[in-house]
DNA sequence: TCGCTCTACTTGCATATTGCAAGTAATCTA
DNA sequence: TAGATTACTTGCAATATGCAAGTAGAGCGA
C-alpha cells in the first residue's frame, strides 16, 4: 500500500533552506544523478546499478518523495504494466549546474576515484555551454523535446570508458 | 566531554557522492550559510540568530563535524576564553558558487519569502564576478587576506534591508 | 492453464540521527 | 563574591536509515 508522505513544516522562507529541505539528505541527489547521468529510468535499474548500494526501501521512498515534490514523473511502461518509467521534470533538469558545481567541489576538496572524476572534470571544463547542451539533451530524453545534435551523455560516457581502459 | 565522531565508510569515489557525504544533511550547509552570509562567528550567535531554529545539540555536533572535515577552524576568543570563534576555510569559501546555485534553484522552484530571496536574486544576477568578489571578502574576514575594495556582504545586507523596509 | 521466474515494491526490526527540554560548568560582571 | 551569561551536554522520544526477508503482481514457456 502506498502510504501518504506527511509534509514537514517549512523551517524558513530562505531559498537555500528550501532547496535543502527538498534535496538535503544523503540519497535524493544520488537518485537524480543516476537518472540524469546514468540514464536509469526504472526502479530495477536504479537499484541494481547503484554505485553506492542504495537500499530498496530508501529508493522506493525517494522515488515517491521526489515525484511528490515535482522533480520526477512516473508513467507506466507500456510493455510491462507493473513497471514505472521515471522521468526528470524541468525543475530537476535545472539542477544540472548545481550537480556540476558539487562535482567540481568534490573533485577539489575530497579524494574521489580517478575514473569517476573524469566526468566531473569534463563537466567543469565544459562550463555553462556544455551544461546547456546537456540540459537540452535531457529535455529530449525526459520531456519529449527534439533531439539535439550534440550528445553530452555520449561524450561523458566515452571519456569514462577511456579512463577505465587506461586504468589497466 | 567531547565524544569522538566515528567516520562512516565512504559509499563510493564519485565526487558528487563525496560532496554529499560531507554536506548532504539538513543542517551543515545552513551553518555554513549563516557564517558566510550572516557573518556569525560564535556558537551563541549561530544559535540565537538562527532563522530556522537549529537545536543546540545539532549545532554543537555540526560545528565539530565541519571542523573535523576541514571546512571550519576554531580559535579561542582572546577576550572570552570559553568562547570559540569559527572561521571558514578555503574549502568552505569555495562553496560560494554552490550556495549561489542552490539559492537560484530555490528561488525558481520553491516558494521563498520575498525578503529572503532578494539576496539570492542579487547573487544570481551578479554571476561569477560577484561570487569572486565575495570570496575575496571572505578570505579577508576568515583567512586574514587583505581587505578588498568591494564589500559584497554590505551590498547584500543593504539590499535585504531595503526589501524589509519596502515591505511596510 | 499451470507453474516458474522476475520484478516492483513492502514489511519488520535493529541502529543511527534529529529535536526538544533541561542541565552543568566555566566565564564574565557588578 | 553573588548572580547572570554562555558554550556547550545529556536524556529521551520521534523519526530516518539500513539490512534481510517477504509479497503480489506480471511475463513466459509448456
Amino acid at each position: 500500500m502506498r502510504e501518504t508522505i506527511l509534509p514537514r513544516p517549512r523551517r524558513s522562507g530562505c531559498p537555500i533552506n528550501l532547496t535543502l529541505e527538498q534535496l538535503g539528505d544523503r540519497w535524493s541527489l544520488i537518485v537524480i544523478r543516476d537518472i540524469m547521468f546514468g540514464n536509469r529510468r526504472t526502479y530495477g535499474e536504479l537499484l541494481a546499478q547503484s554505485e553506492e548500494g542504495i537500499a530498496s526501501n530508501i529508493l522506493a521512498d525517494r522515488l515517491k518523495r521526489l515525484t511528490a515534490a515535482g522533480l520526477l514523473t512516473r508513467r507506466p511502461d507500456p510493455g510491462h504494466r507493473q513497471r514505472g518509467i521515471y522521468s526528470l521534470t524541468e525543475a530537476a533538469i535545472q539542477l544540472v549546474p548545481l550537480l556540476a558545481h558539487m562535482a567540481a567541489w568534490g573533485r577539489r576538496h575530497t579524494r574521489p576515484s580517478k575514473e569517476l572524476s573524469v566526468r566531473a572534470e569534463l563537466l567543469e571544463k565544459g562550463g555553462a555551454s556544455l551544461w546547456n547542451a546537456f540540459m537540452d539533451e535531457l529535455r529530449h530524453l525526459h520531456l519529449g523535446a527534439p533531439r539535439p545534435a550534440r550528445s553530452v551523455l555520449d561524450e561523458l560516457q566515452r571519456a569514462y570508458e577511456r579512463a577505465v581502459a587506461r586504468r589497466r
